[in-house]
RNA sequence: GGGCCGUUAGCUCAAUUGGCAGAGCAACUGACUCUUAAUCAGUAGGUUGGAGGUUCGAUUCCUCCACGGCUCACCA
C-alpha cells in the first residue's frame, strides 16, 4: 500500500528512523508491555507522596507505559512526557543511568511514538512527580507528526475527520467521551433499578414508523424487499408492551435523511422507554428526578454551564403549549394573544405574519400552532422547561386528552433552548389508531412525504390489548451537549458524518437505487 | 438546497494599493545531566484547495469546481 503521504519530508525522516532501530536488532513494533500501574493510578498512588516518601520506596520501581507527547533534551538526559489512560506523567531519562543502547534509542524517538520505562518515582526541584528511568523500552513507532502541542489542533474538519488525532492532542475532547459514556451508564443504571429491561429491536423496517421524518432506503437482495433504516423504534417497542414486558428501553441509534446542522446529525442516538400502567405525567416526574440526578452524578452539581448560560437543574418549568405561547410572546410582533386566540387558523395565521413567518398552504390550525410555538417560543427555554398538551394533528400516536379532543397528552421537555425529550400517554385504543393513520395516509397522498404509513401489524398488536403505557424519547447526543457545554452535536459524536475527502471518494459514490439485480 | 465566510509549510497563523510568500511551534545540525510552550546558534521545509480568466506581474481581482464553518429552510 501505498501512504499517501510518502514525499512529506517529515514522513521520510520518521522511516529512516525506523529503519536504524532494525538495523540495530530493536523490533519497533512489538507485542505487549506488562506495566505495574497505569498513568491515572501512579497520580492518583502517588501523586501526594512528597520527596521523602518517594526516597523511602526508592527501590520500588514502576513500570508504566504511553505516548510520547513531549520531549525535551539536554544533551547527556532528557524529560519526556508520557500520556496514557488520560493522565500524563513525567519521565527522566539520564544518560547515566540506562543501558547505552536505551539512551542511543532516546535519538531515534519523536512525539508521537509509544514507550514503556522502569525505575523508580522521584520529585524534581520543581515537585513534579517524575519515573527515573533505568530502562526504556520502544513500544511503537510513529510516523506522521501530531500536531503542534501548543496551539493543538483547531481546523474542525481534520478534527472531525481525524478525530484520533483531535483525541491525542485536545484533553478536553476526551473528556467530553468519557462524559458520554458514563451518561449512557448512568441511563441505564437508572433504568435498571427501577424493573426496565433492555432490548433490542430492529434497525431495518419494512415500514418506517414511529416518528415524522424521511427515512434511508437499502434493499435486502435474498429477501428481494426494500428496507428502511429506522427512524425510531417506538413501535416494535409497544408491541413488546403489549406481550408483557411491561417496561422496556433501547438506546441506539436512529436514522433521518434530513439536513445536518449543529443539532442534527443523520444517525443520532436515542433512548426510548416505555413504561405500563402510567401517563405522561408520571414521566415528567420520572425525567425531573432522571436528569437532575444525572446532571449532579456526572457534572457534580446541579447547575451546568451551557454557552454563556447557567442551567440550573432545580428550577423545572412546566407550561401549556398555548400558555407558552402566550407567556413568551415578543410585544414587538404586536399585542400579545390570549389562548383562546390560538384554536382558530385564520387568527394563528395572522399572529405568524406579524412575527413576520408566512404560513404554509393548507396546514390546519394544529400545524399553525407548532409553528408559532417554534417562532415564538423555543430560544426562551433555556432553563429545563415541560411543554405539554400538543395538537392532535402534530402527534398520531398520542392519545387525547379526556376534556379536549384536540389536544394529546404529550410533552416535550427543551433544555439549553433545544428539543432533548418528547413523551406521550400512548394511544392504545386500536380504532382511534387505525383512524389516525388513515388521516396520515391522507396526509402524505396530498404530499406530505414525512407523514405516518400505515402499519396494519402495529395497529393489530393494540387489538389484542395495550394496557395504559407512557413512553418517552430522549436525545442522547443532545443531553451530552448540555452536559458538556458543546455548542455542536458533532463536538459529542466521535464520527460525525461529512462528504468524503477530495480525491479519496468510495466506489459508492453514485447514489444507490433500490433496484434489485438478481 | 439558499445566503454569508473560509481554505497559505506537518500544526497555529501573517503577508500594506496587485510587486521577491513570512513567523512561532514541530523537524534537521550543534551546545546543554532538574526541564515544564526549556534555552541558545544554525539549516531545511511551499504547485498559497483545484481549474480557468484579467494583468508586464495574482496569496491578493473575476468565473467555475471541491471541501468546511456559520446561518436559513427541513427535522429531533
Amino acid at each position: 500500500m501505498k501512504l499517501p503521504v510518502e514525499e512529506n519530508p517529515l514522513y521520510l525522516q520518521r522511516v529512516a528512523k525506523l529503519g536504524e532501530i532494525r538495523s540495530r536488532g530493536t523490533d519497533p513494533y512489538p507485542r505487549k508491555f506488562d506495566y505495574t500501574h497505569s498513568l491515572p493510578q501512579l497520580v492518583a498512588e502517588m501523586g501526594s507522596l512528597d520527596s521523602a516518601a518517594l526516597e523511602q520506596r526508592q527501590d520500588q520501581a514502576v513500570r508504566a507505559c504511553g505516548r510520547i507527547v513531549a520531549m525535551r533534551g539536554f544533551g547527556k538526559a532528557c524529560f519526556l512526557q508520557l500520556a496514557e489512560g488520560g493522565a500524563r506523567l513525567q519521565v527522566y531519562v539520564k544518560k547515566d543511568q540506562v543501558p547505552a543502547e536505551d539512551f542511543e534509542l532516546l535519538g531515534m524517538l519523536d512525539v508521537g511514538d509509544f514507550i514503556g520505562v522502569d525505575g523508580p518515582l522521584f520529585r524534581t526541584k520543581t515537585q513534579e512527580l517524575t519515573v527515573l528511568v533505568k530502562k526504556m523500552t520502544l513500544l511503537s513507532k510513529g510516523l506522521l507528526p501530531l500536531p503542534e502541542k501548543w496551539h493543538g489542533l483547531t481546523d474542525v474538519e481534520l478534527r472531525y475527520r481525524q478525530r484520533y488525532l483531535d483525541l491525542v492532542v485536545n484533553p478536553e475532547v476526551r473528556n467530553t467521551f468519557v462524559v458520554r459514556s458514563r451518561v449512557i451508564q448512568e441511563l441505564r443504571r437508572f433504568l435498571d433499578a427501577r424493573r426496565y429491561i433492555e432490548v433490542e429491536t430492529p434497525m431495518m423496517h419494512p415500514i418506517a414508523g414511529g416518528a415524522t421524518a424521511r427515512p434511508f432506503k437499502t434493499f435486502h437482495n435474498a429477501l428481494g424487499m426494500p428496507f428502511f433504516l429506522r427512524i425510531a423504534p417506538e413501535l416494535y417497542l409497544k408491541r413488546l408492551i403489549v406481550g408483557g414486558l411491561e417496561r422496556v428501553y433501547e438506546i441506539n441509534r436512529n436514522f433521518r435523511n434530513e439536513g445536518v446542522s449543529t443539532q442534527h446529525n443523520p444517525e443520532f442516538t436515542m433512548l426510548e422507554f416505555y413504561q405500563a400502567y402510567s401517563d405522561f405525567r408520571d414521566l415528567m416526574a420520572l425525567t425531573e428526578e432522571m436528569l437532575t440526578g444525572l446532571a449532579e452524578t456526572i457534572t457534580g452539581s446541579r447547575t451546568v454551564s451551557y454557552c454563556g448560560h447557567t442551567i440550573s437543574f432545580d428550577s423545572w418549568r412546566r407550561f401549556r403549549l398555548k400558555e407558552a405561547i402566550c407567556h413568551f410572546w415578543d410585544e414587538k410582533c404586536g399585542t400579545a394573544p390570549v389562548e383562546e386566540d390560538l384554536a382558530d387558523a385564520g387568527k394563528l395565521e395572522r399572529l405568524l405574519r406579524s412575527c413576520r413567518i408566512e404560513p404554509p398552504k393548507d396546514s390546519s390550525a394544529g400545524q399553525l400552532l407548532g409553528l408559532l410555538f417554534e417562532t415564538v417560543v423555543e430560544e426562551h427555554l433555556i432553563q429545563p422547561t415541560f411543554i405539554f398538551d400538543y395538537p392532535v394533528e402534530l402527534s398520531p400516536l398520542s392519545k387525547k386528552c379526556p376534556d379536549d379532543p384536540s389536544t394529546v397528552e404529550r410533552f416535550e421537555l427543551y433544555i439549553g433552548g433545544f428539543e432533548i425529550a418528547n413523551a406521550y400517554s400512548e394511544l392504545n385504543d386500536p380504532m382511534d389508531q387505525f383512524a389516525r393513520f388513515e388521516e396520515q395516509v391522507r396526509s402524505r397522498g396530498r404530499g406530505d412525504d414525512e407523514a405516518h404509513e400505515m402499519d396494519e401489524d402495529y395497529v393489530r398488536a393494540l387489538a389484542y390489548g395495550m394496557p395504559p403505557t407512557a413512553g418517552e424519547g430522549i436525545g442522547i447526543d443532545r443531553l451530552v451537549m448540555i452536559l458538556t457545554d458543546s455548542r455542536s452535536i458533532r463536538d459529542v459524536i466521535l464520527f460525525p458524518h461529512l462528504r468524503p475527502e477530495q480525491g479519496r471518494s468510495t466506489e459508492a459514490a453514485e447514489p444507490v437505487e433500490e433496484k434489485p439485480h438478481a
